[in-house]
DNA sequence: CTCAGATTTGCGGAAAACCGTAAGAGTTTA
DNA sequence: TAAACTCTTACGGTTTTCCGCAAATCTGAG
C-alpha cells in the first residue's frame, strides 16, 4: 500500500474528500497542492531529498488564478513527471469524460488509472488505489467503453488546421494565401472546398456555421 | 444557525467535503442527495411532517444517468422549492462562474446566496451560511464583479432566435420562411441579413462561421 | 517503365451571402 | 396633423461559396 501520497487538486471540497477516502484506506501521509506547480517543486523536492512521494492523484483541470504557472494543467504535470520520476504512480482523477481528451491522456500512457470524479468518484477511486498498489492499472467503467469503441471520429492535422482558419473567420481565398505560404497542402481553393464539402458531410451539417456547431458542441475545436 | 441541511449534489467527493464544513459549524442533522428528484422529495416530504430542511446546499449541474430525472438542474430544483417551500434557505454552490448564468440565476431570486466551488470553497461556503444565519444574502467575491458591470452582452430573444437556426444549419432564405410561418418579425430576407451583420460587427467576427465560434465560446449559444 | 487508381487542381456556372440605397410602414414629437 | 425619426422591406449588383466535371499530378504495383 502506498504511504506517501500528493493530491494536485484546486477545488479544496474535492480535496477533502479525496483526503477522506486515503484516510479510510489508512495511509498516513497526506499531502496536497493547489497548484501544478507547487505540486511539480514539492514532488521533486520529495525525490532529492529521499523521500519519494509513492503516488499523485491529480485533476485535469486547473482553473486560472493570479499567479501564473507554468505547469496549466494536469495533464502537462503527469506528462513532466513520468519522464522525471519513473517510479511515482499517477492517478487522473477529473470530471473530464469527452472522448478525445480521454482517449490522449489514457493512451499517452502518463496515467496508470483514469477515474471519472461523478457520484461513484469514492469508491472508484478507492477500487483504483488497490488496483496501484498490486501493479496493475485502472480505468473508470463509465469510460472503458471510449477506448474500445472507434466512436471517435478522429481529424488530421489538415483538416483541424482547415477547421481553425475557418472558426477564425478566414474566407476560402484567405485560407488558400495562408496554406499556399506555410506551404501546406493541399492548398487549392478547390481542395479547400473539397475538403470543407467532405467534412459537412461527415458530421452531417448543411452550412459551414452548422458545421461549427458541432464541432464545438463535439469539442473537436 | 441553522440544523437541519439537505446537500444536493452528485460528486460524492463534494458531499464529503460539503459535510466537513457544516460539522465544523456543529450543525447535526446534514442529509444528503445525488438527484434532484430525490432531494425535492425529501424536501417536500420533511415539509409535511413538520420537520421541515432550514438550508439547501445545491449544485447546479448534475451529470445525467441511467434513471430519467424530471428536475435536471438545480437550477431548475431552486426554482421550484423557493415557490413552494418559501422559507428555505437556499444555496448554490457549484463552479458555474458564465456570467450569463450567474446573472440569470442570481437575478431570478432563487438563490440566497452563490458559491463558487474553487480554491476558496471551503472558506466561501463557511462565510456564506454565517451570513445567512442573520439573514443576509451572499455572493462569491469572485463573481461580484460580474453583476454589476455591464459586460455581459445581452441578447434579444428575436437575435437568439435567428442564431439558433443559423446554427443549426438554416439558409437566410429558410429562416425567410420560418420566421413568416411562425409570424416572427422582421422577417424579410433584408433584415434578416442586416441583424446577422449587426451581430458580425458586435462581436467583431469576419464571418458567419465565426460568429458562431465567437458566440460558443461566450456560452452565449 | 507503364499503367491504373487516387489525389489535387482549374474552371465555369449556379446558389447563397453580402452590401448599399431607397422606398415604405410605423412611432414619436411638436 | 405634419414633420422627424426609426424600423422594415425591396431590389440590384458584387463577392463568396458551392458543385461537378475534366485535366493534371502523384503514387504504387507489376
Amino acid at each position: 500500500m502506498f504511504n506517501n501520497v500528493l493530491i494536485a487538486e484546486d477545488q479544496d471540497f474535492v480535496n477533502l474528500g479525496i483526503r477522506e477516502v486515503l484516510q479510510n484506506l489508512e495511509i498516513e501521509k497526506i499531502t496536497h497542492s493547489q497548484y501544478c506547480d507547487e505540486a511539480y517543486l514539492k514532488l521533486k523536492r520529495a525525490a532529492l531529498d529521499n523521500k519519494p512521494f509513492d503516488l499523485l492523484i491529480c485533476d485535469l483541470n486547473f482553473k486560472a488564478d493570479h499567479r501564473n504557472e507554468k505547469i496549466e494543467s494536469g495533464e502537462a504535470l503527469a506528462s513532466l513527471l513520468k519522464k522525471e520520476i519513473p517510479d511515482l504512480k499517477i492517478i487522473i482523477n477529473t470530471v473530464e469524460e469527452h472522448p478525445n481528451i480521454v482517449k490522449r491522456v489514457w493512451n499517452s500512457g502518463i496515467a496508470d488509472a483514469y477515474v471519472i470524479k461523478d457520484r461513484n468518484g469514492f469508491k472508484s477511486l478507492e477500487t483504483a488505489i488497490k488496483k496501484l498498489t498490486i501493479n496493475d492499472k485502472y480505468l473508470a467503467p463509465s469510460i472503458e467503453g471510449i477506448l474500445s469503441k472507434s466512436n471517435v471520429i478522429e481529424l488530421s492535422d489538415y483538416e483541424l488546421e482547415l477547421l481553425k482558419y475557418v472558426s477564425k473567420g478566414y474566407s476560402q481565398e484567405e485560407i488558400h494565401q495562408v496554406f499556399k505560404n506555410y506551404k501546406i497542402s493541399p492548398n487549392s481553393k478547390s481542395s479547400i472546398e473539397k475538403k470543407l464539402k467532405e467534412l459537412r458531410e461527415l458530421f452531417e451539417a448543411k452550412t459551414n456555421p452548422h458545421l461549427i456547431t458541432v464541432l464545438k458542441d463535439l469539442q473537436i475545436i
